[in-house]
DNA sequence: TATTGGATGAACT
DNA sequence: GTTCATCCAATAA
């Protein structure tokens, strides 16, 4: 065990560390919400930034595993990651959808940030968490067991579903995207 | 130096 | 279903 979060063994497989986080309550500045949706990437693969090797954009990912990468997406969404394996892998987890926490004010915030009301929308989606949980390039490469950062263990069992990863063009056959089965909170339906 | 293509989301038809 | 806002790293030249 490297780095032991929420009981998840960060040092592991991208895939393997991306289920386990499946139903985890994941807080930034004391919002957020269950995780329940994630893709795993790893350099191993052309889909993932860091299968070109270390760039100014991806260098955290190279670094210890249990710290945030955050990267711009499509020039205006920001995407927030967790980084898996040893330093020098180059392997994460992309979080893609949050269930937003009950507490009151947490979801007022989260509210304000996004400039809506529907709960459906706040964070379904990796630029929507982000911009929810006020995510930016600002929180790249911290540790993830430190503020503003919080993450706590699965509180129930959940039903884990594996299917393709969404919106890429490469290494589309792998099924490294894991859903809670039946969640409302879904960027997109899971598919086998 | 110029071009291209995104780990996206919102607003359209 | 399609379009587009708008940044930047990778690639081509």
């Amino acid at each position: 065990m490297v780095m032991d979060l929420a009981g998840i063994d960060f040092s592991a497989p991208a895939p393997q560390v991306a289920q386990q986080l499946i139903g985890v309550k994941l807080l930034v500045g004391g919002v957020g919400g269950r995780i329940v949706e994630v893709e795993a990437y790893d350099a191993s693969e052309p889909a993932s930034h860091c299968y070109i090797g270390l760039t100014e954009r991806n260098f955290s990912m190279f670094g210890p595993p249990g710290r945030s990468y955050v990267y711009r997406s499509h020039g205006l969404h920001w995407c927030l990651n967790f980084v898996c394996r040893e330093v020098g892998h180059g392997a994460g987890v992309l979080i893609r959808a949050l269930e937003p926490l009950s507490d009151p004010a947490a979801l007022a915030l989260m509210r304000e940030r996004r400039g809506l009301d529907e709960l459906r929308l706040l964070c379904s989606g990796p630029g929507r968490l982000a911009q929810a949980l006020g995510v930016t390039r600002a929180q790249n490469n911290l540790p993830l067991d430190a503020p503003p950062f919080l993450l706590l263990p699965r509180e129930r069992d959940v039903a884990v579903l594996a299917g393709p990863r969404i919106g890429i063009s490469k290494a589309v056959e792998l099924p490294w995207r894991f859903v809670e089965g039946g969640s409302r909170f879904l960027s997109k339906p899971h598919r086998a």
